[in-house]
DNA sequence: GATACAAGCTACAGCAGATAGAGGTTCAAG
DNA sequence: CTTGAACCTCTATCTGCTGTAGCTTGTATC
């Protein structure tokens, strides 16, 4: 039986992140002892390594219940989870696209001020007006 | 004068995100009307805009604010713009790093996967355990 | 068995950066 | 003068945690 802290620190999850997950129903909930600290099996320690790599990869935790979900039922097909992955990846590749127009933008008005008063700044100048963008940049950046 | 509405079709703004930024003092106190509604000046307008386009570029909100204020005093240097400028530049270039790494582990993980039931599945394979990716890809993706 | 103290517990607040809705009021055109 | 779009405030919600306060439990050592 495992305490919080070790499922901590054999995850790299903060404790609050784990009680978190149980909260919202993404871990299951955990046993207790008589003086109402949770306990854990490895196959908790399991689940929990999922969740996390799934986070690294950047799912969302709705998409990781979603998957946790698929994983528990061995005998499915897993058309799912690949199309839950293929989505993430798409997502992913959006965003770079939007991030490598907005270095293009920055870098360009960095590079074109010559550091003179703030009447002249050039990266200011382009804050301004948007029509010194050579790029659409539509949506927020993130 | 303008209405808030104005405001909201001229930037692209909606009209409670206005309001949200006058509320945490991006955005000065605008004039009221008789009646409580607010009015605003072309340069009211012209800040706000300076506002979103900043945020399309993917500064946060203390960044702007700090833009601002050096926009306000246009007789400083300008090196405190731009070093803003170059510390967001970074920034969106790490994030690309991070992404693009993301991206090489997804793309692998649904290539690898014939779609046969989930207990062969490669992409949950991979999210099982992270010995299974080829790069590094430590802190949460986003 | 007593004691110390790390590690656990709950409950709540807060972060960024908005966005949505309820329920009521004002402005401006016709 | 009437209509109705646009405005108002206030509160709640979202994602994914993180931090704090104040208290209790578990365990190692003496
Ligand atoms: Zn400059
Ligand atoms: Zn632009
Ligand atoms: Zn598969
Ligand atoms: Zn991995």
């Amino acid at each position: 039986m495992l305490a919080i802290g070790t499922l901590s620190r054999r995850t790299g999850t903060k404790v609050q992140t784990i009680r978190y997950y149980e909260e919202i129903g993404l871990m299951n909930e955990a046993g207790r002892t008589a003086g109402g600290q949770r306990r854990y099996f490895e196959k908790d320690l399991d689940r929990l390594a999922f969740i996390r790599h799934s986070r690294q990869l950047g799912f969302s935790l709705d998409s990781i219940r979603e998957l946790l979900d698929l994983s528990d039922n061995p005998s499915q097909s897993c058309a799912e989870a690949d199309s839950i992955a293929r989505r993430q990846l798409h997502q992913v590749e959006q965003r770079i696209k939007r991030l490598q127009a907005l270095k293009k933008e920055l870098k360009r008005m960095v590079a074109e001020c010559d550091g003179d008063s703030v009447a002249e700044c050039k990266v200011l100048e382009v804050l301004r007006d948007h029509a010194e963008c050579l790029t659409e940049h539509d949506g927020i950046g993130a």
